[in-house]
DNA sequence: GTCAGTGCAAACTTTTTGCAACTAC
DNA sequence: GTAGTTGCAAAAAGTTTGCACTGAC
């Protein structure tokens, strides 16, 4: 599944280079599987280093020019969030529902199918939709159980 | 109805600051009264140009400080788009949806009572929820008007 | 009087840019 | 050969931090 994901990605590029006259470097393609071979969002540090160990060494330049194009072919969502900016895959994902942790930063795709329908049965004045991102904010299970034993071990040593 | 916004946030303030023992100092209210002196969002520049003219000098430092206050206090919002950070007032906005023009950077909120029941109605799986942002990305009717004339001029004088 | 809060400038982080070198076509 | 891409380093943009000073309480 996630290897089928790699080759549709890297055809969907090939084409995307093919039709616009733009050349079809090897950087551009080893940041493409960089990026499919994370499970979930990755920062561009975490890409840098990913790319420097199991595939070659890129440009910081190169790899912002790569992640835009990419972004704009809607191969990778960039969720800018307090704690920083994180990249993801986007690939087969059919909504673009997230839920964030505030504690822990850890971004998770969620199936919202009634947020979806309802969405998509809003309409707009005045205004010509692209797409749309949905951010739940909140904390999870893991982050809550840390807080309260935190809390916890104060109350007892005070 | 603004003006009652901006004595309502005051006092929310105020309580706040009184309850956790914080100062009451000039600087704060004065960058709250700025904020909710503006009609729809803002950047830190534009919001340090207004408070210069029309209230008093304040750092960027302080700015920073205050901002972070009122977004925990959920009395102002923060959008990170791709086009910079930008702020809104964001007291007795009972929703939290935005539409958020690719082209000139607007931000408008918007009604959607259909997704903020079907949201309402979602579970979150090991996820305690606090807060959800929707954003909805595309062209507003003046840019797409503005990319028309400037395609049609390019039409004719090629 | 005390200490939270401020101003200032420096530091830091993240992203963009200019330009020479490279290479896909 | 040409022009799109890359790497590098410098610059720019945005935000945070350290510290001395101030002023709210």
């Amino acid at each position: 599944m996630k290897e089928n994901n790699k080759t549709a990605v890297r055809q969907i590029l090939t084409k995307y280079l093919d039709d616009n006259k733009l050349r079809k470097t090897p950087e551009r393609f080893a940041v493409l599987d960089a990026v499919y071979s994370f499970n979930g969002h990755f920062s561009i540090q975490e890409l840098s280093e990913k790319i420097e160990e199991d595939f070659f060494p890129v440009s910081r330049a190169t790899l912002y020019n790569a992640l835009n194009l990419f972004v704009s072919l809607h191969l990778v969502v960039c969720h800018r969030l307090s704690m920083g900016t994180m990249y993801q895959a986007s690939y087969e994902s059919a909504n673009h529902c997230y839920q964030v942790c505030t504690a822990c930063g850890k971004v998770a795709e969620i199936k919202a199918p009634k947020v979806e329908q309802a969405l998509d049965e809003t309409r707009l004045k005045r205004f010509r939709r692209d797409s749309y991102s949905l951010y739940v904010y909140g904390v999870c299970s893991t982050c809550v159980a840390k807080i309260t034993r935190k809390k916890n071990k104060k109350r007892l040593n005070s």
